[in-house]
DNA sequence: CGCAAAATTTGATCCGCGTCAAGTGCCGAT
DNA sequence: ATCGGCACTTGACGCGGATCAAATTTTGCG
């Protein structure tokens, strides 16, 4: 059934950018290894990045809004992906009541975590910011069976920085102190967690 | 077809939580006239604040997420809504291959306007967000044919402030500081916007 | 393996915004 | 109409993070 509608997976290495901001949304694009960044460009040349895109999760569904992809994904390791054409997909939508109530979960979801994520860094300092960011980067990784303790971060200290609103110099102050404390090992992009208990403190103060 | 399924309008008084976080989301509301916040509490009992809702927009799209709403969202006016509950809604569905685009549109969109929203107030100093505040609200209300320069702000500084990430001083002196420039006109709630350009361009970045 | 370029860390200084503290004006109650 | 309370404005000051600058590590490549 689903299976059968996807096509087969696509490689692409670091760099390359899966979709563009104003192409038409041909297909639903989900990650299969791999991660790839979300941003737009400013009027100035600027990036603003949205987030981060790890395995299992899907591309671009706030191009559902106009059709058309409202921001660039491109990707930070070599990534394989599959492709639901949208043709393809609305087929399934009619047949499927299950992928229906899915699509409307996924959706949800990802607007859930849009606004929590605009609560915790408005409300946060710097340090709560990065804590919250490794938080969350733990939590996925552990939803796809990764261990949520020992990862390497995909992107650089800037991108980080300009995900959280921050400049690259606090991200990496804020690291150095997390290490300092003895919340965490740092080797260039190589992290663990030694306290992921502090983190969390720092990070979530939601209910 | 559709006003078949919708209870007739209800309507609140100011203060009147409609829903609140964790509940069952039993129904879809949408807002025919008045204006509402949505907020949640942190552990420490602050409000964090996700947006406002103006007439013609539906009320906790994320709580597709789970099935139940993630947080609160409480009247700031007289207010009066219609409620389509979720059976008929996914009869609906069923049946309606617009209805099905439309669901899709919408959440797309708000996933979309949720992650501008985010990029524009980790990217922007105090002045900025609140121009960006301004504008937007001045599009929305544009969108469902009221006046984009004059307009009352139904909600208080501090209710704007916790949803901008920032204190109810500096919003009131961005204000002051754009009054004093002479692109606004400010009498308590009241506001008039004589120069939307400046507002604009201090507000938004995105290509 | 060794070099050059890029990424990251670390340090010093400055400024915007949060904090604390007084006013000022608007609105509802009596 | 007057009063009291609350929302808002305005002012003074200190701190966290941006900015500028330089040292150090990592990475990619010949």
């Amino acid at each position: 059934m689903l299976e059968a509608a996807v096509e087969r997976g696509r490689q692409v290495l670091p760099g390359v950018t899966l979709v563009r901001a104003g192409e038409p949304m041909a297909a639903l694009l989900v990650v299969r290894s791999g991660s790839a960044k979300r941003y737009s460009v400013t009027l100035e040349g600027a990036e603003q990045i949205h987030g981060f895109v790890l395995p299992g999760e899907a591309v671009g569904l706030e191009g559902f809004a106009s059709g058309r992809y409202t921001c660039e994904v491109s990707a930070l390791e070599p990534l394989s992906y599959c492709r639901v054409p949208m043709r393809k997909l609305e087929q399934l939508l009619e047949r499927l009541p299950g992928l229906r109530r899915e699509m409307l979960r996924q959706l949800g979801q990802a607007l859930d975590e849009a606004q929590r994520l605009r609560g915790e860094l408005t409300q946060s300092d710097a340090r709560g910011r990065v804590a919250h960011f490794l938080a969350d980067l733990s939590e996925r990784l552990a939803r796809r069976g990764l261990s949520p303790t020992e990862f390497r971060l995909s992107m650089s200290r800037a991108d980080i920085a300009r995900h959280l609103g921050l400049t690259l110099e606090t991200v990496s102050r804020a690291l150095s102190t997390f290490k300092r404390e003895g919340w965490l090992r740092v080797r260039a992009r190589d992290i663990s967690v030694l306290r992921p208990e502090a983190l969390a403190a720092l990070g979530g103060g939601c209910a």
